[in-house]
DNA sequence: TCTGGGGTCCTAGGACCC
DNA sequence: TCTGGGGTCCTAGGACCC
């Protein structure tokens, strides 16, 4: 058996502390200062500006726990603010695609290009341009690495970061071995924290040791993905391109609260309209759910108050997108896993066994059925229109005071098309 | 005393990613 | 006082069947 081999070219763009960028485009004054983004409820710090890197702000930190270095360096502080840093990636993404439709976008703030269409000596000046056309016409800074796997592209771009030109391709390095021996083994894609701690246990801590082990030892020992990862290092892609968006499996949404939660009522609010948004947000992806799992905890941080964390899932009759049965099957799990005495911290919705509404007509389906769903639907327009929340279910509460914190929001809100300033012609 | 074997399907939990 | 949120995939083990 013969088969023609030929050379990939994986390129990986990454947004450079892409929320932080985000808040920078509408502030200028602190393009060169020390900035960092906090996650919901003002609770870790998620995004940090190399200035802000350099005073040993950590990656994940709580907020509190930074607060003094924060304080006396004069870091300024946003909450996050998802539906602007949604929007800019949208627009990274749209700019990308000019240069090659096909991209895989995989995160709010990275995509994987094929560029394997140019040739060697081209690819490191193709790069190039992709990151100035970006930075010129959405303002987003971006790292570029280029190199024949997904696996290398990561630690291409890894070395990109800390680079001026913000490009780096391992496309024409004959021998990676002298790079990826500085690059440690839990910096390695696919390895996170109890893989880490496995290899180096058997005496491997960098890139390279990994590329060298067999992988049979590696399939034994570990799984298929960490031999796909070892397979990668050598050159070799196992892992594809993900061009064609493929629809989602679950579709979760969970908050922590802003304060404790004691009393059964407003922990049934806080989960009636998590439904609502979770609901809606599949609806909009004309999906339907199989089955609803509730979950509610207590601080796993204060335990002082004594610990409580329970979940149920339960199957829908017939799978459904429609907000008052989410709900009403939600608030029936609520009732069976809640109990008296704890202050909770944080509670979730998760609808799984997502598949396609066209589907779901059936042999129950009747009248009513069709009615529910006419009424969604107006549901949904009138939400797009006037503003989230602006039709709700009674049990989702009005007044929320469980709703979380976001003191340091920057209320930028380009997405909302009705809050951009209008301007009459004349 | 001695208590099959193998296949499939499902689920919970763990590990990973950003 | 204060510790995020949303995904995917794999695996082991149980249930069930013949």
């Amino acid at each position: 058996m013969s088969y023609i081999r030929y050379t990939k070219k994986i390129a990986l763009i990454d947004c450079n502390s892409f929320y932080v960028s985000c808040e920078r485009l509408f502030n200028p004054k602190i393009r060169k200062k020390p900035v960092v983004v906090l996650s919901n409820n003002d609770g870790c710090i998620i995004s940090r500006s190399n200035e802000a890197k350099a005073l040993g702000i950590k990656m994940g930190e709580p907020y509190f726990k930074a607060k003094n270095i924060i304080i006396k360096n004069n870091v300024q502080v946003f909450s996050s603010n998802y539906s602007l840093y949604g929007d800019l990636s949208r627009r990274v993404m749209r700019t990308l695609k000019r240069f090659n439709s096909e991209i895989e976008v995989y995160s709010i703030d990275e995509a994987f290009m094929d560029l394997s269409n140019f040739t060697d000596d081209e690819i490191e000046s193709v790069g190039k341009e992709i990151r100035s056309t970006i930075l010129q016409w959405t303002g987003i800074p971006t790292s570029i690495g280029i190199a024949k796997t997904k696996t290398l592209s990561k630690i291409a771009n890894h070395i990109a970061k800390k680079k001026q030109s913000g490009v780096t391709s391992l496309i024409d390095i004959e021998n990676l071995d002298p790079i990826l021996e500085k690059i440690n083994i839990s910096d390695v894609w696919g390895v996170g924290k109890q893989l880490t701690k496995f290899y180096q246990k058997n005496g491997i801590y960098n890139a390279k040791q990994l590329k060298n082990k067999s992988n049979a030892w590696i399939k034994k020992c570990s799984n298929v993905l960490s031999s796909r990862t070892a397979m990668e290092l050598r050159g070799i892609p196992c892992i594809d391109l993900e061009i064609a968006s493929s629809k989602r499996k679950s579709c979760v949404v969970s908050r922590s609260f802003g304060k404790r939660v004691e009393n059964f009522e407003e922990l049934k609010e806080a989960v009636a309209s998590y439904c609502l948004n979770a609901s809606e947000k599949i609806r909009s992806e004309s999906l339907v759910a199989k089955s609803i799992t509730i979950f509610i905890r207590t601080s796993p941080f204060q335990r002082n108050f004594g610990y409580y964390s329970n979940s149920k899932t339960i199957d829908f009759p017939i799978a459904t997108n429609n907000s008052i049965e989410i709900v009403k099957a939600a608030v029936l799990i609520l009732e069976d896993i809640f109990k008296h005495g704890y202050r909770y911290q944080k509670a979730g919705i998760m609808l799984t066994g997502l598949s396609n509404e066209n589907g779901k007509k059936n042999l129950f389906s009747s009248e009513k059925d069709e009615k529910i769903n006419k009424l969604m639907k107006s549901i949904d327009k009138t939400n797009y229109r006037y503003g989230k929340s602006t039709l709700s279910l009674a049990s989702a509460g009005i007044y929320k005071k469980w709703n979380m914190r976001r003191e340091h929001s920057s209320k930028i809100d380009t997405a909302d098309f009705y809050s951009l300033p209008k301007i009459k012609a004349t």
